[in-house]
DNA sequence: AACAGGTGTTTTACCGGTAAATTATGTCGC
DNA sequence: GCGACATAATTTACCGGTAAAACACCTGTT
């Protein structure tokens, strides 16, 4: 998902007859080969996906900016892939990722919250919550209990049975990500992990100081 | 979205009678404060949410190492943000990202692509795309043609429109990702890219090469 | 030629998410 | 204490995605 990053197209297939009267085959890898900036890190850059994407949008686009890409493009790809790979244990544990996120903001602040309070620790819906907890309760994996002064707020903890589970699935989820970021030595995940904070904070920054 | 990096819960709130007999209040900024890491590059650190949610792990599980976390979780926090941002744009030209997506891959490999291969481009599925199509025709963005060697086969192109569309979107998207990247200097932008390609590319290694 | 099996696309049934409306309750000013 | 307004949670209606089945067509074998 996410703007512009999918597969290079393999070659063009087998195509038909007339090739669309507008733009002719755009298509040669001159565009600037190689990577397009490769800062004092040595690396020998690898060829992923987005960057043969952004090869096509150069050959397409030759005025275009498109370094931006190289960032975005990949910070959104990484993200799709790490899901689609974590989705699979949770999967194996009955849970979609959007439950697990809930149950894990129950037992990472060790307390009862409200379902107000998940939905904003977990970033979504008032809506989606309430459907969740329908569920959760079921499976016993949450209780809910009303507040007694203010009768409109319900209060979330974990049943035992919800606590093992995450308890269980965590660390397998930590595992992965640390055989994933074996790939890079100790001062690149230091390094990684402080630019992505820094461009973080700056996402996170006081609300729509970013445009909207 | 994603495993484990919601909003630090702001404070308890006002809880009510009894605290959940299990667990007691874990609640102190005692453990390890500041960033886990902070390698060679000088850069002071700063409190994003993913730093509150390791926080909170670390004090709940000691034991566990969350490292991974600071990495991992800011990506698909950066995504998500990302992701929200750029869809506003998108919402306002009558567009959903997937929707952008595919336009956007007929748009940069510069020629018609088949259903399947649009799919396989996108990362969606087939059915998915040939939802996207119906709508995309009739709402004039994109033109289909059978095959005419194999009928089972059709081929999809922009229209004039779909192309102004998708060129219209697109340096603004590329805008907006140059303000945020604004924040780092071009160094960091550089080492940030080819970090996130080495990580990339291992995700993306010959299928099944990482776990499932 | 007929058929088995493969491939490209679409259809179907369903699931989970959201926005907006709804319900129930609390709070403030008078 | 009563009306106006705010807030917490839920319900409703709908939209878009997927998996699996269905469909249409191709290809190789006999």
């Amino acid at each position: 998902m996410t703007a512009n990053h999918g597969r290079p197209a393999p070659g063009a297939a087998h195509d038909d007859t007339a090739a669309t009267p507008e733009d002719p085959p755009v298509r040669d890898e001159a565009a600037a080969r190689g990577p397009s900036q490769d800062a004092a890190r040595g690396a020998s850059v690898q060829d992923d996906t987005v960057a043969a994407v952004v090869r096509q949008w150069r050959a397409v686009h030759p005025d275009l900016d498109t370094a931006p890409m190289e960032i975005i493009g990949r910070i959104n790809r990484c993200a799709a892939l790490l899901q689609q790979a974590e989705d699979a244990p949770l999967r194996r544990a009955g849970l979609s990722r959007a439950e697990f996120d809930l149950l894990g903001a129950l037992r990472r602040t060790g307390h009862e919250l409200t379902p107000g309070e998940l939905a904003r620790e977990t970033f979504s819906s008032g809506a989606a919550v309430t459907k969740r907890l329908k569920q959760l309760t079921e499976r016993g994996l949450v209780e809910r209990r009303g507040d007694t002064r203010d009768r409109r707020v319900a209060h979330v903890r974990l049943t035992d049975a919800g606590r093992e589970l995450v308890d269980g699935i965590l660390p397998e989820q930590l595992a992965y990500e640390r055989t994933v970021l074996a790939g890079l030595d100790g001062a690149g995940r230091g390094d990684l992990a402080v630019l992505l904070c820094e461009l973080l904070s700056r996402l996170e920054g006081r609300p729509g100081a970013l445009r909207i």
